[in-house]
RNA sequence: GCACCGGUAGCUCAGCGGAUUAGAGCAUCUGUCUUCGGAACAGAGGGUCGUAGGUUCGAAUCCUUCCCGGUGUACCA
């Protein structure tokens, strides 16, 4: 329809524009339209009359029942019932198609815990992977995390103090289930980090622990008793993760563990460092920054000889491209972390100039548990990502009377709560509001849904799709007809906040439709049928953008 | 110091490639309804969109100043 606009455009007054059409308030029309105070300038003209010279040729298509012209130069057009029942239809945009994309994000450390961050960026990172498919994009979800350093050396040496020496066989004893190896490990870590703050001699231990566990990489070691404690605990590690995405219900993402990437990077550093890309400074080796650009300066290999985390992100990097040669990288990481990047960024395409402009950082912000008040004596500093969830499903088994649906209900009331902020700022979590049956939340939704399925399921009168309109119908359509555009928006920003708000307005259109509207029992019964229909389809499938499960019943 | 992110109703947030009367939820208040799942609907109060300027016929939205909050600023990740 932009389209037929800018063309009538072209052909009236031969000139090129961009037409952008926005949806007034129902008085006003189905669509409406600026162009003519946007041409008024150029053109010379008033905008007034150019609006009525583009309404009258609009007239012309039957598709438009009225072309109203408005104010300082609107145009309202409202659509004939087949063009308005037409709109719920159309599909929406694929503009990834034949995109080849690999998205990172997730990032958990090795022998460590998801904490709230990861939970939040995890979910979130899943609903835009599944923008980037309904966008027609090929995709490769990847994470990245340390396997090795100091946070794992501190974890070794709790683990060896915990089994009371370098007892691999010890490690049997500990619980199968990968979500309890890893708050195990988390407990040694914890032992390890304390140690190294009281502890002299233990600092001095741990801090050669690292470079041995370096040393089993370098060396292939399996067999030492300590390498096998760590070879065992580390892909513990790598089990709870996927352990940990399927219990929220995520796609589990390709692992780069920083013992592979490391190498990788190193190679490369080496290499522009030769090359003069990268300079010697004080023993280390820098990228240097461009002050005119707001660049940092930043090391990539230590004055010790050790690779930074920058060197390590070259080496995902390269990995990535020469895997997956993808034609644009995505990296979703927390927003402290944006400087940090750009220096990366610009250090990557000076290195690889194939990959100008190949790349985008996207940032979240970080978690705030919002009435502090109520959830301190529940949550109080948790910030464990099973605390959490554990907590929001404490609530949802209070309210939810089939035990078969909670789980899908607690997870769905978690990720609307993460997906409803636009990206970038904190975003605030608040318990009671996550879980609330009142309001803009997942809950709400689902339960919307299922209301929806049970009118339909109580009814023996045959529907098929709607032929026609009446009066009462046209909001409702109308906002039915508003799903294409909205999945459009989300897709094209990666913005999944904008389907939580549309399906919100959609439930609330529908209740008021509802309200006034008897289906059952009505004379219109089967025309109403394939109304709710449409609406319990889009409920559902707005939903699924989200990675929420919409059971039929509640 | 410099840079980045944020500052919209009491609270939590949308809107920010300018445009018809600035929106929603929660909270507060008032109605409807013996409810096809009422977890509903109708309505009210509440905002000089951080500040001061500028561009424009028109600015929450674009530009500049300043204020407030957060973050980052070479050998952590």
């Amino acid at each position: 329809m932009e389209q037929q606009l800018a063309q009538i455009v072209q052909k009236v007054y031969d000139v090129q524009t961009d037409v952008r059409l926005t949806r007034p308030e129902p008085q006003f029309g189905d669509y409406a339209t600026n162009v003519a105070m946007q041409l008024a300038k150029s053109l010379g003209k008033n905008p007034r009359d150019i609006a009525e010279e583009v309404a009258e040729k609009l007239r012309e298509n039957e598709d438009f029942i009225e072309v109203s012209v408005a104010g300082p130069g609107f145009i309202n057009i409202r659509l004939s019932d087949a063009a308005l029942i037409r709109t719920v239809y159309t599909r929406p945009a694929r503009p990834y198609v034949d995109q080849n994309i690999v998205f990172e994000y997730s990032c958990p450390n090795a022998f460590k815990e998801l904490h709230t961050g990861h939970l939040y960026q995890t979910m979130y990172g899943d609903t835009v992977s599944r923008l980037m498919l309904l966008g027609g994009a090929k995709l490769t979800r990847t994470s990245f995390g340390g396997d090795v350093g100091l946070h794992v050396a501190k974890c070794l040496w709790g683990v060896r103090d915990t089994l009371g020496g370098e007892y691999p066989d010890k490690l049997g004893e500990i619980s199968e289930d990968a979500l309890e190896r890893a708050r195990w490990i988390s407990q040694c870590y914890v032992r390890g980090a304390s140690a190294y703050e009281d502890d002299e001699v233990a600092k001095d231990d741990i801090d050669e622990l690292n470079k041995t566990i370096y040393g089993y990489h370098d060396a292939d070691n399996h067999d030492s008793p300590l390498a096998q404690i760590y070879w065992t605990t580390r892909q513990w590690s790598f089990d709870y993760f996927d352990a940990f995405y399927e219990l929220i219900d995520v796609e589990k993402l390709r692992y780069y563990p920083e013992s592979e990437t490391a190498p990788v990077g190193l190679d490369v550093v080496k290499d522009q460092l030769a090359a003069g890309k990268l300079k010697e400074s004080d023993g280390a080796v820098v990228f240097e920054g461009d002050e005119s650009k707001h660049l940092h300066t930043r090391v990539f290999i230590t004055s010790k000889g050790l690779p930074t985390y920058e060197t390590k992100d070259i080496g995902v990097i390269w990995m990535e491209k020469d895997e997956y040669n993808f034609d644009h990288r995505y990296l979703l990481t927390g927003n402290d972390q944006r400087e940090y990047m750009r220096v990366v960024f610009a250090a990557a395409e000076e290195f690889r100039p194939e990959l100008a402009g190949t790349m985008t950082h996207l940032t979240n912000g970080t978690v705030r548990f919002g009435d502090g008040k109520k959830m301190s004596s529940r949550l109080g500093n948790v910030t464990r990502a099973v605390d959490v969830l554990d907590a929001v499903q404490t609530k949802v088994d209070e309210l939810v009377a089939d035990a078969s649906k909670r789980r899908a209900v607690a997870l769905g009331a978690v990720k609307y709560a993460f997906a409803k902020y636009r990206l970038g700022g904190d975003i605030n979590f608040d318990l009671d509001e996550t879980v609330s049956l009142q309001g803009n939340s997942g809950p709400y939704l689902q339960y919307a849904h299922a209301r929806a399925r049970s009118i339909l399921a109580k009814s023996d009168e045959q529907f098929t799709l709607p032929r026609e309109l009446f009066d009462e119908d046209r909001a409702l359509v109308r906002k039915l007809g508003e799903y294409h555009e909205a999945v459009d928006t989300v897709i094209r920003e990666l913005a999944p906040h904008h389907i939580c708000n549309y399906l919100f307005e959609l439930a609330q259109e529908f209740n008021r439709y509802y309200e006034k509207n008897k289906v059952i029992g009505s004379d219109k019964e089967a025309h109403r049928l394939s109304l709710v229909a449409l609406y319990a389809d889009i409920l559902q499938a707005g939903l699924a953008i989200l990675g929420i499960d919409a059971p039929e019943q509640l």
